[in-house]
DNA sequence: AAATATAGCAACCGCGTTGTA
DNA sequence: GTACAACGCGGTTGCTATATT
């Protein structure tokens, strides 16, 4: 298991529940965006790299999981048939999909095709989907990089282009509450730090949503009680970042990692 | 039941692009 | 205009669960 080195390094390998927990916490507090921020001021001894790819990629609100349904393998074949390897431009067709999840499905699936090609390879037989492409590969030989370019390069959003925090909370998330939970199984066996369940993250989401001023904070802890309003106002009223961060924002970490903690 | 192979997925790495000071 | 930082993407690796022998 590739686990932290030590102190000064910064961590590697599977994400704890506790670095979920974290994670989402601080998104939601600062919005989807800078994430070398984001890595810094929560405390998580993750690379900014590292804390978006776990949002878009697992922590995002809007994902979909599960197997792809019949109608999105069909339109992956498509859309890999005219678009190649652009993952993130296929997966913009498919809300709810991330790049890495139709990367992964198009290797298991030609992996799958080369297999039985291989059984038949007298005569291989290809299924109509895939007659314009290699069936041991994933090159196209109708690749479309050039080809199929589109006229004009459409801005679309994907679900996991990040958008801020206000897209997060603008979109009602009873549905995605209960794909986040089906899924949190793994990342276990750290400690004691797989305490929180997903489905305890998204209440505790909850709570800080329903921000009319409602603290986040220890109850038994005599330190001042910071309200997602206070946090907020200040957040926007501040000119740096690093004031930002010595003064309320930190305080409200550690308020709330201790919390998590005891 | 144990050993081995395979599938599925999460995460990392490197590099190109974009934004900002 | 330039240098640096941050972001986004595609390729790759490695771990775990499941299937097969």
């Amino acid at each position: 298991m590739r686990i932290q080195d030590d102190d000064t390094t910064q961590r590697k390998g599977p994400w704890t529940e506790h670095e979920d927990f974290q994670l989402l916490f601080h998104v939601h507090m600062l919005g989807d965006r800078r994430w070398d921020f984001i890595a810094n001021v929560s405390g998580l001894k993750r690379s900014g790299k590292s804390c978006r790819l776990r949002w878009v990629n697992y922590l995002n609100p809007g994902l979909k999981r599960g197997k792809l349904a019949p109608h999105e393998e069909r339109l992956v074949l498509e859309l890999h048939n005219k678009f190649g390897n652009r993952w993130s431009k296929i997966a913009r067709k498919l809300p709810g999909r991330t790049d890495n999840e139709i990367k992964n499905y198009w290797r298991t699936h030609t992996r799958k095709r080369a297999q039985e090609n291989k059984k038949t390879s007298a005569s291989p037989a290809r299924s109509p989907s895939f007659s314009h492409c290699s069936s041991s590969s994933s090159i196209c030989t109708n690749h479309p990089t050039n080809a199929s370019k589109p006229t004009t390069e459409t801005k679309e959003r994907s679900f996991y282009d990040t958008g801020g925090v206000e897209m997060f909370i603008k979109e009602g998330k009873t549905d995605n509450k209960k794909r986040a939970t089906t899924r949190v199984t793994n990342n276990m066996g750290e400690g004691q730090e797989g305490n929180h369940s997903m489905e305890d993250i998204w209440k505790d989401i909850d709570l800080l949503d329903d921000n009319s001023v409602k603290p986040f904070f220890d109850p038994y802890s005599e330190r001042a009680p910071l309200t997602w309003d206070i946090c907020m106002s200040t957040w926007w009223t501040m000119d740096g970042q690093e004031e930002f961060t010595n003064n309320t924002f930190h305080q409200a970490t550690q308020t709330f990692n201790s919390g998590l903690v005891d």
